[in-house]
DNA sequence: CTTTCGCCCTGAGTGC
DNA sequence: TGCACTCAGGGCGAAA
């Protein structure tokens, strides 16, 4: 389940080794991880092959790598667009290291400060995938995520909103939009077309800070509740992304999905049972979207 | 256009 | 030991 702090850790650790390295091979052992891919594995292997990746960039929950243009000095108009899913990893790895269980494709590369390299995607329940994708200038011209100063954002990725931690994110433009919705709080908060990067975790968490409940309708909240929501948004990624970095390793990205979590500091999320931290209260898990929502009956009221 | 729903996918864990 | 069953849910296309 990562979002946005766990897939900025990766971005993070993989940027530094893929900036400047060429691809020198690329093995598919599960086409289903390229679903986003439109064409074949063989088309994906061969227009990979000998690109030079030039940086690691992320907009909420997508990760993209572009590959320089061939012809010298133009703009980049293709990147390797990835997305972790559910339970996706991108490892890196020596070139001698064993293949992990679970791993479905391989990316071999060469860096000319690190030598040899290996980028693995695995993931376990392939709802994650790795694609070829074109770059479209953003519609604002500004940078299209974190981790690059280049104005341009793969097609796949074009109607993904920008995360609450972009420089160009837009507050008074998302508190209008997202009072307008005629739908509850938590659904909004998880529609990536309206802001990105937060999942079933995180909005647990921010909801749980700002005491708003999950199914609170958005026609009956105040725009001040809605600015507190997302400074409590804000400071949860932030946060989580804190811990998180002070945990990574600079040689290789260690992101564990199942057992890496930040979960050291979740106040709602998979709380049930334990008593909430503010007034003690016990946490109540209930089914929402085919999902868990976690949340204090006393602190957090439709209202 | 907006909102909701169903589907994709499988290893790990649990109970008998 | 082995089998059946449950669980985790992000993103997207189709439907209402």
């Amino acid at each position: 389940m990562p979002e946005l702090p766990e897939v900025e850790v990766v971005r993070h650790g993989l940027e530094p080794a893929v900036t400047g390295a060429t691809v020198t091979s690329v093995v598919v052992h599960d086409e289903r991880s390229l679903r986003r891919h439109l064409g074949p594995a063989e088309d994906f292997i061969d227009r990979l092959l000998g690109a030079h990746l030039i940086g690691a960039v992320r907009r909420g929950k997508f990760l993209w790598m572009p590959l320089s243009s061939p012809i010298d000095g133009a703009e980049p108009h293709t990147a390797i667009v990835g997305h972790l899913g559910m339970s996706g990893q991108l490892l890196l790895r020596t070139p001698e290291a064993p293949t992990a269980p679970l791993t479905r494709v391989q990316l071999g590369l060469t860096h000319p400060e690190h030598g040899p390299l290996r980028v693995d995607f695995v993931d376990q329940r392939i709802f994650g995938s790795l694609a070829l994708d074109e770059l479209l200038p953003t519609p604002d011209g500004a940078a299209a995520g974190h981790g690059l100063l280049l104005a341009s954002i793969p097609s796949q990725v074009a109607h993904i909103a920008r995360d609450p931690l972009d420089p160009v994110f837009d507050d008074p433009v998302f508190v209008r939009r997202l009072l307008s919705r005629r739908t509850t709080v938590k659904r909004a908060l998880l529609d990536q077309t309206l802001v990105s990067g937060i999942g079933n975790i995180y909005a647990d968490e921010a909801l749980w800070a700002a005491r708003v409940h999950y199914e609170q309708p958005l026609e009956s909240l105040s725009p001040r509740r809605a600015r507190e929501l997302l400074a409590e948004v804000r400071l949860v990624l932030r946060r989580a992304l804190d811990e998180g970095g002070t945990s990574f390793d600079a040689q290789y990205v260690n992101v564990n999905g199942a057992s890496g979590y930040f979960s050291h500091s979740l106040r709602a999320y998979g709380q049930q049972g334990k008593p909430c931290p503010r007034c003690g209260r016990p946490i109540v898990r209930e089914q929402f979207m085919n999902r868990g929502s976690h949340y204090c009956p006393r602190c957090q009221r439709v209202r």
